[in-house]
DNA sequence: ATATAATGTGACCGAGTGGTCATGTGACCG
DNA sequence: CGGTCACATGACCACTCGGTCACATTATAT
C-alpha cells in the first residue's frame, strides 16, 4: 500500500502517477518494470517517489489491486443476475464483460497477462498467496451447480474443466482483440454466442443442434 | 547459428553448455536470463562464450531451434498417420504425444511459454517473423478438410477454433502436469479423451452422448 | 625449435537497476 | 521573526547487465 503522502497528493498528480505506472507494468513484466522511467515519465523526482511508496512492489501491489477492484465493479451486475440464468447463459454474460473489460482496459490486461506469464518468479508466487486464483474457484462452484440442476454432463472433471473455463476467457478474449476489430458489440456478442454453444455442444458434426448462433439475437 | 568454435568443443562440453543454457532460458524469460550465469555455471570464461556464440540472441535461437526440431521429431510419427483416423483421433493423438513431449521435457515446455508470454518483447516478434505460429495453421489445415469430411460442424469460425485448439493444448498439458501426477500413461490418456470428448460432444447435457470416455482404451 | 594460427581468459566498459540520504524548500504556527 | 514539519530533490551507492579486448595459452605445422 502507498504511503499516506501518496493519498495527499493532489487527484490529478495521483492519476498521472498510476497511468504512466500502468503504462509501464502494461509493457514490462515486474523484474523489467524500471522506477526510473516512471519517475521520468511522470516527471517526479526519484526520492519523491520512495516517499510514496515502500518501494517498486508496493507500487505494483497497488496496481494490482486497483485493477483487481476495477473488474469486480464491472462484473457484479452480471453476477448478481447469477440465478436467474441458466449456467450457459450467465457464462455468456461473464465472457461478455469480462472481454468488454477487456477492450475498455486494454493495459489492465496486458499487466495481467504479464503477472500470468511470470509463474515460477517471486512476485508471482507472493501475489497468488492472497489471491487463491479465485477466478477458477467461481467457476468450478458455477459447475457443480450446474451438474446438479441437470444442465452439464455429470461425467466431466470437475477442476480440469472449472480451469480450462477461466483460462479459455483470457484466449477468446485476446483472440477477439488481436483478430476481430471492435466493429461493435453485435460481433462481440456473437463470438461469445459461438464459444459458449461450443462450450456446450462441442464442435462435433454429429450434436445435429440447430445452429443458431449467427444472428440469433440482435 | 552459434560459430564453429562452439561445434569443434567436445561433445560433452557442448552438451553441458546447452543444458545450462536451457536451464537459464527456462527459468527465466530471454530479457531476464543471464550470460553472466550460463558462463558461471558452465564453468567457462566470458570470452570464450562469445568465441562460441555472437551473443546472447544467437544461442537463444539456438535453443529454440534444437527445441522445435525435438518436438517435429517427437510429433513426426503421429503426423504420419494423419489420413488414416479421423479427425478426433488424430487430434487425440497430437495432443497426447505433444504432452507426453512436455512431460519428458519440462524445460522445453518452459522456454516455449515464456517465449509466448513475451508478446510485444523485440525478441518475440523477431523470432515468430521466422516461424508465423505453425501450430496454428496446422490446425487450421486440419479443421477444414474435418468439415470437409463431415467430421465437423461447418458453421464454425474455422480460424478461431484453430487458435483455441492450438492454445488448449498448452492448457490441457499445464493442468496435467501440475495437478496429475505422472502416474501413468492410463491417466494421460483419459484426460486427453476426456478433453476430445468435451471438443466433440461439448459438456452441455443435452447431447446425451454415451460417457465411453473412461478406461475405454487400455 | 620456431612460427603461426586457434582458442582460452578475466579485467574492464558504459549503461542501467532499485534504493538511500543529506540537503533544500515552502507552508504553517506561535 | 524563528521554529517545525511535510515534502521535494538528485547525487550517489552497490550491483548486475551484455559485450569487448589485450593478452596468455595451447595446438599445429614446418
Amino acid at each position: 500500500m502507498p504511503k499516506e503522502t501518496f493519498f495527499n497528493l493532489p487527484a490529478e498528480k495521483q492519476a498521472l502517477i498510476f497511468d504512466v505506472a500502468i503504462a509501464e507494468f502494461a509493457l514490462h513484466p515486474y523484474e523489467q518494470a524500471s522506477v526510473n522511467r516512471v519517475v521520468a515519465r511522470a516527471d517526479i523526482a526519484k526520492g519523491s517517489f520512495y516517499q510514496y511508496f515502500e518501494n517498486k512492489k508496493d507500487l505494483y501491489l497497488y496496481l494490482l489491486q486497483r485493477i483487481g477492484e476495477a473488474k469486480l465493479d464491472y462484473l457484479a451486475p452480471v453476477m448478481g443476475n447469477a440465478r436467474q440464468h441458466d449456467f450457459f447463459t450467465l457464462l455468456r454474460d461473464l465472457y461478455a464483460a469480462g472481454i468488454q473489460f477487456g477492450i475498455e482496459n486494454p493495459r489492465y490486461v496486458e499487466i495481467s497477462k504479464r503477472l500470468m506469464e511470470s509463474k515460477g518468479s517471486p512476485i508471482y508466487t507472493e501475489v497468488m498467496e492472497a489471491n487463491t486464483s479465485a477466478a477458477s474457484e467461481l467457476f468450478e462452484t458455477l459447475l457443480r451447480t450446474a451438474i446438479s440442476n441437470g444442465e452439464v454432463r455429470s461425467d466431466i472433471d470437475v477442476p480440469m474443466f472449472a480451469y480450462l473455463i477461466a483460462s479459455m476467457n483470457t484466449l477468446v478474449m485476446e483472440y477477439y482483440i488481436e483478430h476481430i476489430a471492435r466493429v461493435g458489440d453485435d460481433q462481440l456478442l456473437a463470438t461469445v454466442e459461438q464459444f459458449i454453444d461450443f462450450l456446450k455442444n462441442g464442435i462435433g458434426a454429429s450434436a445435429g443442434k440447430a445452429p443458431s448462433t449467427q444472428g440469433a439475437l440482435s
